[in-house]
DNA sequence: TCCATCGTACGAGGGTCACCGTAGTACGAC
DNA sequence: GTCGTACTACGGTGACCCTCGTACGATGGA
């Protein structure tokens, strides 16, 4: 079995039921946010939030993951010192389906578009 | 042919190449705008300012008008003392395929989830 | 035990946003 | 020309948001 570490430290999740559109929306509208999604659907697996290389301070960084956790778009837990990140893909699909394949492929298009 | 007037009064549209996605989310994640995008969807035709009956002010209302209108999510027009709103449906499309409907449906759901 | 790594909490600054009230402009009807 | 309707521009206010620096806690390994 995978041993979950992290002792007592318990990160708090909207229900699904908790998850409002609005919330998902200005989660997304963010570059910072915006970015650190798109890697977590093309990872396919956890990913720690040191992993990203954010052009912003690591307590930015935090705020960032906690607002994305908060609207309901990643779930985190840890696993030693580590904070492991993952779409929450099936609740989201779940409320709002096709939104965030809309979403990401919008952000690769527009990528491809102004991009170098 | 149809008459436009409005005379001298021009409004100032992003051209679709200037329409950025983390805009279209931004306008899309304030209540008042989420509603006036999801009747003018239904409407199917121009509808003025004045037929929403938002909870704000007119003041305000012309501030979440013009959100929209800079963001590219609307087009805006005079016809005589009204201003017409009209959905940026097909530029939108192009730029970000789904992505309107996965809203729109999305409101929608939601409406229905929390809704009397 | 001591340390390095990883992330958090807190406070603060600077900017933007949503909202309002008032005053004003453009248009059509008379 | 005068009036009413529709909307705008402007200034202001309070709240929120993104960012940072610093100090702190939690974990795992030497």
């Amino acid at each position: 079995m995978t041993r979950e570490t992290g002792g007592g430290r318990v990160l708090e999740h909207p229900e699904p039921a908790a998850i409002r559109l609005e919330g998902v929306l200005h989660a997304l509208a963010d570059p910072m946010r915006l970015r650190v999604v798109c890697e977590l659907a093309s990872a396919e697996s956890e990913l720690s939030c040191s992993y990203f290389d954010l052009p912003v301070t690591k307590s930015t960084t935090t705020h960032h993951f906690r607002v994305l956790r908060e609207s309901g778009v990643i779930r985190q837990f840890y696993r030693g010192t580590a904070k492991l990140n993952a779409l929450r893909r099936d609740d989201l699909a779940a409320l709002f389906p096709g939104l965030l394949d809309a979403v990401l492929e919008a952000a690769g298009k527009e990528e491809a578009r102004l991009g170098v």
